[in-house]
RNA sequence: GCGAAAGUGGCGGAAUUGGUAGACGCGCUGGAUUUAGGUUCCAGUGGGGGAACCCGUGAGAGUUCGAGUCUCUCCUUUCGCACCA
């Protein structure tokens, strides 16, 4: 055995066995109870970065730690392959995206098997594999079937920079989710999913989610922006037209006074009396020239314009002016309000500004609302008042007879709104998934029949990066014949949103090679739901609804019978780190820090906020860098021991050494008692004396404390402070010779505990242990019970709540005896001397608590 | 503004779920080993105090024999949504 822990050659010993011995590929096996381990895919960037590192050490602890309890563990790896970057790099360098994407791929899976992770490389899937889009696209024609994928034309998010369309899940405060760019709207011929269709599944299963962190299921429903209300239709005055709105508050509808309409609305124009048509023409323009952005921010002020025009309250038969308003959204509910100023704040500030009257409605309990002394709304519940017939009901009471009131006269029904709006599919960009369509001058939009699928992608193509996607100038891929009248014909040139393939890669993977449909529906039946999924928050309401969304879609298209896709998922906080800058050359690299001076110019370098890692800011450090300095190993360790896994975790050079330091700890622990445990047996339990009892008793709650902390919440960080506890007292155990067979099962304890985080230091030691059976083939440690229990406890003694003093008891002394003992601690006496003892309180094997007055 | 989560040493973070606050690691201070640096080992390390003790988990109240943990009010930070009718 080497004397020194040397992680570099160790590590490549095992990983070479890995690769040759395959021990993580898997089988469906009906006699193993199955687990399904999924992290999500990665971009094939080219380099892993540390997140990536996070993520799949956390993943790769799961997977090792299910193996161990007996689990048929499903762990798979594979490439999110199809994006903007390639198509960029193709740009910029002349490379074609499908060889920079190969080449990446190729590199970053070098990287993966040099950290260790044990995934089942045969089930390895790339996107931009026609073997795996083939099925997607046999999807979307059965979508287009049944009406779920269809093409419109409709205003949508454009990103000049990236010269596509993006969903509305894609656009974060107006800007690009990709480059960050100012997003425009356009009115475009899209492709779209219905998720709307899906929108009260996928919202009512948030309820059931009990595996999900309340946070992103809150996002979900947010995202989802369910409101219950009532559509009420306002007559015009004098003509036959009707204006519809969407309430939430049918119950104020009698404090109607004023409609506001959004400029955008298709009758505003039509509403506009000519008198006025120049003051509203202005007004629209003005409207039309503030951008989105600055329209829908908080300060924007409200402003509108009177169209001439009035409309009858369906209640009361008021005759109310008709508005358009700046601050009202074509895009939500029907793009018309009614206001009621007296419970809505925005009309409220819009009737004070425009002089338009306040009728209250709803009076609060207690308190008696005059409409001239308002300075804001009343929105909160109360009794109806100035309301005909409802006058006295409670406010929630009479949102119900309003309704029912207004679907008896026809004047209005019930209905729920949703925020969600139908997922954008489509992009104008070459790296993607073609859209199986042809377009035909006499049938229109044609699916390609399904006996023709894949329509790959074509790869022989040039890259000018101007006048959108290169696929449209390809004459040999547009140019075709429509399937149905075999006449000339055009191809759809738009591919998929990258997003559509990452929806249903998890499916895939229970059979990646199945050639007769997307999925092998006997493997799903295996292997699905994943038990656990794990990856970044980011994903929140993009990738984790969309994939929610198209399980659904393939549950309704009878490939897979399953509801919800991920059963539990952890979301792994960000790597954040210190950014670093020179008041000469920005941002640097740590490695351009030179003793806290810049490298380049010798000034003080300053320090920055703590934020997630990332090249822009160059804050960030190379995994591969970090491997050949101190191993794969100490990587795996620091990331799971400096923080638990859904928190942010906060690099430090340190750190990372002191992880390095303790696998150095561990190699001398079990080298430098070598001798003492070489031949020691098993510990015959029933003859040991007090110390090695006591090391046996840490020896077991570590092993109960380890497994607890993985298999119920992920807590890695305190399982490895467990194992570091253990280390210590073995190393301070006082006559080592004396108690061998002890030493031997703690040493092998701390072997086999950290085999699941440092799976390369684990297996090299266990050989040096004598074992010839590497580590991944046994089965994890169970405790002992009997070992666990003390023979002495030690209690707490407190006066009045205070900490007065320690006694040890015999762990069988009854209350009476721990009392009597406490009571006669020297310490406690002082506290408890010449006072009354009012009250003893014992709580059995912790402490006493004895109340004095 | 609405919603969610979180505030604990110099730092990352623990605390058997109401029972010794600060485990474990980093950093720091002494000391030993070493020609030296590094490594390693030993001792110490929340604040105050010579000590006994006192104070201490964002602030303030409350419940309790006992509160980092439960309740209420407030403050701060992060994240998500945001003129959604």
């Amino acid at each position: 055995m080497q004397e020194r822990y040397n992680p570099l050659e160790i590590e490549k010993v095992w990983q070479e066995r890995w690769s040759s011995k395959r021990p993580w590929q898997v089988s469906e096996d009906r006699d193993k109870q199955k687990y399904y381990l999924l992290e999500m895919f990665p971009y094939p960037s080219g380099r892993i970065h540390m997140g990536h590192v996070r993520n799949y050490s956390i993943g790769d602890v799961v997977a090792r730690f299910k193996r161990l309890q007996g689990f048929n563990v499903l762990h798979p790896m594979g490439w999110d392959a199809f994006g903007m970057p390639a198509e960029n790099a193709a740009i910029q360098h002349g490379t074609h995206p499908a060889i920079w994407t190969r080449e990446n791929i190729a590199n970053m899976r070098t990287q993966l098997k040099r950290m260790g992770l044990s995934y089942d490389w045969d089930r390895e899937l790339a996107t931009c594999d026609a073997d795996y889009y083939r099925w997607e696209q046999l999807i979307f024609l059965k979508m287009m079937d049944k009406g779920l994928a269809y093409k419109k034309s409709a205003a949508v998010n454009w990103c000049p920079e990236c010269e596509t369309v993006l969903a509305n899940e894609q656009v974060e405060e107006e800007c690009c989710w990709r480059c960050d760019n100012k997003v425009v709207q356009k009115e475009l011929d899209q492709w779209f999913f219905k998720i709307t269709q899906y929108a009260e599944e996928l919202l009512e299963w948030t309820e059931r989610m009990t595996g999900w962190p309340e946070s992103v299921l809150t996002m979900q429903r947010n995202w989802i922006g369910k409101s219950i209300g009532c559509e009420i239709d306002f007559a015009v005055a004098g003509s036959d037209e009707k204006i519809r709105v969407f309430t939430t508050r049918p119950d104020t509808l009698f404090g109607a006074t004023f409609m506001s309409l959004a400029p955008e609305h298709p009758m505003a124009q039509k509403l506009t009396i000519p008198e006025r048509s120049h003051e509203v023409e202005t007004f629209i323009s003005k409207v039309q020239a503030v951008d989105h952005v600055q329209r829908t921010s908080d300060d924007y002020e409200k402003a509108g314009v009177f169209t001439g025009s009035y409309c009858i309250n369906p209640v009361n038969g008021m005759k109310i002016p008709v508005f358009l308003g700046n601050f009202v959204l074509m895009g939500y509910g029907t793009g018309a309000v009614m206001a009621v100023p007296a419970h809505d704040q925005r009309d409220f500030e819009f009737a004070r500004k425009y002089e338009l009257p306040i009728q209250v409605v709803i009076q609060p309990e207690g308190s008696a609302l005059e409409a001239s002394g308002m300075t804001e709304a009343w929105v909160g519940t109360g009794t109806m008042v100035n309301s005909g017939a409802f006058d006295g009901l409670d406010n929630e009471t009479g949102k119900v007879k309003v309704t029912e009131f207004l679907e008896s006269r026809g004047a209005g029904k019930s209905s729920v709104n949703y925020r969600i709006r139908d997922w954008l599919v489509s992009r104008q960009r070459y790296w993607g998934t073609p859209i199986p369509v042809v377009y035909c001058d006499d049938c229109g939009a044609v699916p390609v029949p399904e006996q023709d699928l894949p329509v790959e992608l074509p790869t022989d193509i040039e890259f000018s990066g101007e006048g959108g996607s290169p696929l449209a100038g390809l004459e040999s891929f547009v140019n075709t014949s429509c399937p149905q009248c075999d006449q000339p014909a055009r191809r759809e040139t738009d591919t998929f949103d990258t997003f559509v393939e990452s929806s249903w890669y998890f499916l895939r993977y229970a059979s990646p090679k199945h050639d007769q449909a997307p999925v092998d529906p006997a493997a799903v039946a295996y292997w699905l739901p994943v038990d656990q999924y794990i990856g970044g928050v980011e994903h929140a309401v993009m990738h984790l609804l969309y994939a929610r969304f198209w399980t659904k879609i393939m549950r309704d298209l009878d490939m897979v019978s399953l509801d919800e896709p991920f059963e539990n998922l952890l979301t792994q906080g960000m790597v954040c780190m210190e950014t670093k800058s020179c008041p000469e050359h920005g941002w640097l690299y740590p490695e351009e820090i030179d003793h806290g001076l810049c490298s380049r110019c010798q000034k003080d370098v300053i320090s920055g906020r703590n934020e997630k890692m990332s090249k822009s800011k160059k804050n960030v450090i190379d995994p591969d860098g970090l491997i050949n300095r101190f191993g794969a190993d100490t990587a795996r360790l620091f990331t799971l021991f400096a923080s638990p896994p859904e928190k942010d975790l906060e690099w430090n050079e340190q750190g990372v050494e002191g992880c390095f330091r303790f696998l150095n700890r561990v190699w001398r622990l079990v080298y430098e008692n070598m001798a003492i445990i070489k031949d020691a047996g098993d510990v015959k339990s029933g003859q040991l004396q007090p110390e090695p009892r006591a090391l046996r008793r840490q020896v077991h709650r570590t092993i109960k404390k380890v497994t607890e902390d993985i298999d119920d919440n992920f807590h890695f960080n305190t399982a490895i402070a467990a194992v570091m506890e253990l280390v210590n007292g073995i190393m301070a155990f006082p006559d080592k010779q004396s108690a061998p067979e002890v030493m031997r099962e703690a040493i092998e304890a701390v072997v086999r505990l950290l085999s699941p985080f440092v799976p390369h230091i684990a297996e090299e030691l266990w050989q040096h242990l004598g074992y010839d059976e590497s580590l991944e083939e046994s089965r994890w440690l169970a405790w002992d019970e009997n070992a666990l229990a003390a023979d002495t406890l030690l209690i707490v003694v407190q006066v009045n709540g205070k900490v007065r003093g320690k006694v040890t008891v015999p762990a069988d002394a009854d209350n009476a005896a721990v009392e009597a003992a406490a009571l006669a601690d020297a310490n406690v006496a002082r506290f408890t001397e010449g006072k009354n003892i009012r009250k003893v309180i014992v709580v059995p094997g912790r402490l006493v608590n004895v109340v004095v007055g």
